[in-house]
DNA sequence: TAGTTTACATACATTCTTGTTTGTATATAA
DNA sequence: TTATATACAAACAAGAATGTATGTAAACTA
């Protein structure tokens, strides 16, 4: 049997983004050929073909996969809109970032896709447009986060002698930081089981202290 | 005529580094083969196997010309014999990073080769043991960082409620991020021309307020 | 100064990848 | 119900890349 429906296909194509996490993850995206993803996938080349003009797309509707969904959670998190909660703006900021930690923790494929992304990938050729996205990525985020440190000033809660903007920028390369080292720490020994406290910690830095 | 004597030999070799570095940056580490590499050093292949058994060797060869000299600077800047000098352990802290910063400013090679290492480069495999290595000497300067905020604490210039402990851990995850940023930044518009505010102002949200 | 080793260049064999082309059974649309 | 497009499998062709083997002239050594 052939042709299947465009239920079927849909479902292959899905797999064959499945079989390539898997394969980058082991042999890196390079090193990594389609005969290798189609055997993971249990197709043959000629399904791939069919999906995906090349490797780098398949690369991308796997990276698509994750950041799309993450740029919105992170986002939801720093949103004015929570100011009528009774979050203030800190631990705004401190939830932003343990949004991502958690989604880490919890979602084994986000994990995957964030390893491959950083240490399993080489940002060259057609790559070097995702490393822009990246970059721009982070402008946003950065800007958010000194939006949400302008409020906490505003809330009177933010230590004084430091801006926004300063503030914003030390949290964001704190942050990307933390990424980095949690993904590269496998094992879970370094960074992983204290993530969350790193980021208390980095929060409280901030926060005006309260006078005895 | 064919051949050298051992210092032109050496020099070859130096010069299949050298192309190596150039090929890496270019086309990536896993997309570069021997042949470009002996073109580029205007070499045959037959040149570059007799030097190195293999493309990991060459990259590992580049590595340490500059990763070997890199953390000496670091733990001589962290080094408690500084105290004998009149910086205190803090400005010592502010110093080992601008150190390296300064290093990424002046050394186009190191330069380089750091954007190599970290996005033009996929750890799998032989090169998964580099990872444990950097990990590795990550923990050894968050260490030395941690001992330095020790230090800081006992001359007392550190603002209270924190754990040198902590405090390392945040200053190694903002450096590592503000480095992968540095680098990532490859047209300085965003980060490169502020990093050493960037870190001025990191450390100083550690140190005591004077009193008014 | 004759033999040996060095520092390469050249040539060869093999394997890996890629992209394309062709074939085909079956959904689906008209 | 028939024509066409779909969703693949299988085969093909060509080029890359690797590692090794061989050749060789000059440097070094005894």
């Amino acid at each position: 049997m052939v042709r299947k429906t465009k239920e079927d296909a849909e479902l292959t194509r899905q797999r064959i983004i499945d079989a390539a996490k898997e394969v980058f993850l082991k042999r890196g995206v390079s090193r990594t050929t389609l005969e290798h993803i189609a055997l993971q996938a249990e197709v043959t080349r000629g399904a791939v073909y069919w999906h995906f003009k090349n490797k780098t797309e398949i690369f991308n509707a796997m990276r698509d996969r994750v950041i799309l969904p993450l740029i919105d959670r992170m986002d939801d998190t720093l949103a004015i809109a929570n100011l009528a909660d009774d979050v203030d703006a800190l631990t705004q900021i401190e939830n932003s970032m343990c949004v991502t930690i958690n989604g880490l923790n919890e979602n084994i494929e986000m994990r995957q896709i964030y390893e491959i992304m950083m240490i399993k990938c080489e940002y060259v050729d057609e790559f070097a447009t995702v490393l822009q996205q990246i970059l721009n990525n982070c402008s946003n985020i950065t800007e958010k986060i000194q939006l949400a440190y302008e409020r906490a000033q505003a809330q009177n809660i933010l230590a004084p002698n430091h801006t926004p903007h300063a503030l914003a920028l030390d949290t964001h390369l704190f942050f990307s930081g933390l990424l980095h080292m949690w993904v590269k720490d496998a094992d879970g020994s370094r960074f992983r089981h204290q993530a969350k406290e790193l980021i208390q910690s980095h929060i409280n830095l901030r926060r005006k202290q309260i006078k005895l």
